[in-house]
DNA sequence: TCTGGATACCTCGGGTTCGAGGTATCGCCC
DNA sequence: GGGCGATACCTCGAACCCGAGGTATCCAGA
């Protein structure tokens, strides 16, 4: 997941490692950046399976910068991992929102609606803590009111999610339905 | 984190690997359970730390039963864990949500209160993907929609917890101050 | 002048997780 | 009666991540 992320950056621009972890940062929404001994060993994984190049720029700024570059190994990688990501189901909203964060590079309207629609599949699937064996569960039911706290924020987002999900895979088949008119 | 979930079910009651990681995949919405390479050494972990103490309950089903129960020190660790948890800052939702999930058990409104009021730090300190340097990142100015997907479910979310965590906070104190005159 | 902080990269050890495999028993269905 | 699936536990190796530490340059401020 941090080498997607990783390689996603990358599709856009040639960066160094540096700007990288600022910008997995940001991404991510975390206030503690990923670690060194993280990112590093992370690209030097990456430049070993060949989907980046690393080229020394001398003196920009301060230290010299390793600018790393996208192969064509690479984009191929990025995109394979974007159609059929590793885990189907996508539990941890990290990872979710990172894909997402870079979905727009798969450029084809039928191949994005599909992830969407995988996801959809996920949240629908009533198997997390909204049911309580078969039967939904209700806010009402539950004494804690921290555990009544986590389903009601739970409740909204996915909800909030659902409904963006639905208009954008709707959007989407439109989209690829004009795009077949138009061939 | 698996360790914290562990401790907390046992809180309540006496329970056996297999049922833990059931309760375990329940608590995290995760579909797939929590691998059983990953639940055991973990149980073995705390064994060894005096945390829990496993006896074994033979033929109450088909196979012998390991029922573990959490030992006093056990149970002061987990309480140290809520009141002071590893990451100051919980930006993985699957952490937060688990430990808001056994709050009830630090049993002090303040204590809770103050669990609660890092949090909303957390939520309002302005440094992750609501913020493009300093200015705040308005939906319309993203291109991306997917992007402006993630932005438009994270402020709803985040909007959610912060009217929850607010109410919920002021409600402790209250809780606490009549506590205060009560004693 | 010297200390701290930012830029920029790296290594190592320890701990955690997963996946794949293994061992048993029992009930159910064909 | 034989296999499948559920119950119930375990081990091992590979991968990954973090934290702590190290190196070096430059600038700003005390």
């Amino acid at each position: 997941m941090l080498e997607f992320a990783i390689l996603g950056f990358l599709a856009d621009t040639r960066l160094h490692g540096y700007e990288l972890r600022k910008r997995l940062a940001a991404l991510t929404g975390h206030i503690r950046p990923i670690a060194d001994g993280t990112l590093y060993p992370a690209i030097k994984r990456l430049e070993k399976a060949g989907f980046v190049t690393k080229d020394l720029e001398p003196g920009t700024v301060f230290a010299p910068r390793h600018m790393l570059t996208l192969t064509d190994a690479g984009r191929a990688e990025l995109l394979r991992l974007l159609r059929e990501p590793k885990e189907v189901f996508i539990t941890d909203e990290n990872h979710w929102f990172c894909l997402l964060a870079f979905l727009r590079l798969l450029d084809e309207p039928a191949a994005q609606a599909a992830v969407l629609k995988r996801r959809l599949k996920f949240l629908t699937t009533p198997a997390s803590f909204f049911y309580d064996g078969d039967k939904p569960l209700r806010a009402e039911d539950i004494d804690d009111p921290f555990r009544r706290g986590v389903l009601e924020i739970a409740r909204v987002t996915s909800r909030t999610e659902l409904e963006w999900l639905r208009r954008t895979i709707g959007e989407l088949e439109d989209e690829g339905e004009h795009a077949a008119v138009r061939n």
